[in-house]
DNA sequence: TAGTGTGAACGTTTTCACAGCT
DNA sequence: AGCTGTGAAAACGTTCACACTA
């Protein structure tokens, strides 16, 4: 057994792995090939085999991976064998949709609580959820133990409620803002932006029209 | 001039530069400097420099740069100088905040058409635009000429909605569903998926609590 | 024989450190 | 005097190609 530290990009396609490894399961298949799993995430074969002998070898030679044992191995290298409990902040069309989709698909996770500023949607039931007060936001970090939050909230209050989640213990926050947010060391942050997303499209799209122009 | 190619990771921070040269200008700054711009887009000064270098000589020496200037040469690089028309398909919670999201800040996009499945949806007004039927998706595209669509849909019908949208023009796609999807030669993708981004911080979680446990 | 696991080659990205310009 | 622009070095990531083994 060789522990080696598992590279960031490996770590991001980790999760690629776990759908495909879980669709295969849903269809019945027990083994598979670096082939295979490779064209199901959409990556090359030697990538894939290279990834996953970060978490030790778990293939057999001539044959290929057993789809259940790999994915146990998979999900545990990634930690999300246990729920881990998040706290969406912000209630808006985004965090709606955000809600719903982790109490749908929540495969290691659990939607703790639901947190808004707006007294209109205080009290209302979001995915089976009551939304609470973001005045009480530190108290609810801590009864649900989060250590995980989710903020689509307005640019203007994210560095705010950014600190008080930090604050009151949590150390991975996803953040959907079109900001940078400063966090101290040993807090993960992970930043989704529609628009910088967008403007990388855009960025293709006129080379493309270069080309033909 | 050297019309360098400027390298993927450059492009995927250009639009955070695009951001703070925007920010300064609100606040009324003309001149600014590697250490600041780094500063507010939370990377090194060496790399900002060496980012800004593929867009050529902005910069004076001893000075600093121009924050005017400079964002017009961001802005071109990105190509999102001429707004460019995105049709989003799906027009649910997600949907509905990323249309939202585009119209209101739409710096170099412009929300071209809505596009849904559901009956209930369709006709309804979203983002001041009407719904359409996803059934004249075909028609949407070339009508508005659009090379770029937004999916936030269910993953059964993704690869199918996908394969219309390229056939139909499309050359640019942002997906928010949690599958892989296959495209051609010279159709750009991006995925954005929450479950994956939340498996990466629990992988991180994870080895926080290890260091402690 | 078929498919893994990995050393070695290759390519990309980041960082350093300083020459060069204003 | 101060800050940019960039060679050179270091770090990181991907791909190749094949020895190895069930």
């Amino acid at each position: 057994m060789t522990p080696r530290p598992v590279p960031r990009s490996t770590v991001a396609r980790l999760p690629i792995y776990l759908r495909a490894l879980e669709e295969l399961t849903a269809q019945g298949v027990t083994t598979t090939s670096s082939g295979q799993l490779a064209e199901l995430a959409g990556v090359g074969p030697a990538q894939l085999r290279r990834d996953l002998s970060f978490l030790g070898s778990h293939g057999v030679r001539g044959v290929g991976y057993d789809v259940e044992h790999l994915g146990e191995q998979v999900a545990t290298a990634l930690g999300v064998t246990a729920d881990l409990a998040v706290v969406i902040v912000g209630v808006g069309n985004l965090g709606h949709a955000l809600a719903n989709y982790v109490a749908g698909t929540g495969q290691g996770f659990r939607v703790a609580a639901l947190v808004d500023a707006d007294p209109t949607v205080i009290g209302t039931v979001v995915a089976g959820l009551e939304v609470e007060d973001v005045a009480g936001l530190e108290e609810v970090v801590r009864r649900e133990e989060a250590t995980v939050a989710v903020l689509a909230i307005p640019s203007a209050v994210a560095q705010e409620v950014c600190d008080r989640l930090v604050e009151a213990g949590v150390t991975g926050i996803l953040t959907f803002v079109p900001r940078v947010l400063q966090v101290p060391e040993g807090v993960d942050l992970r930043s989704v932006d529609l628009g910088t997303e967008l403007q990388i499209l855009a960025f293709h799209e006129q080379r493309k029209a270069a080309l033909r122009g």
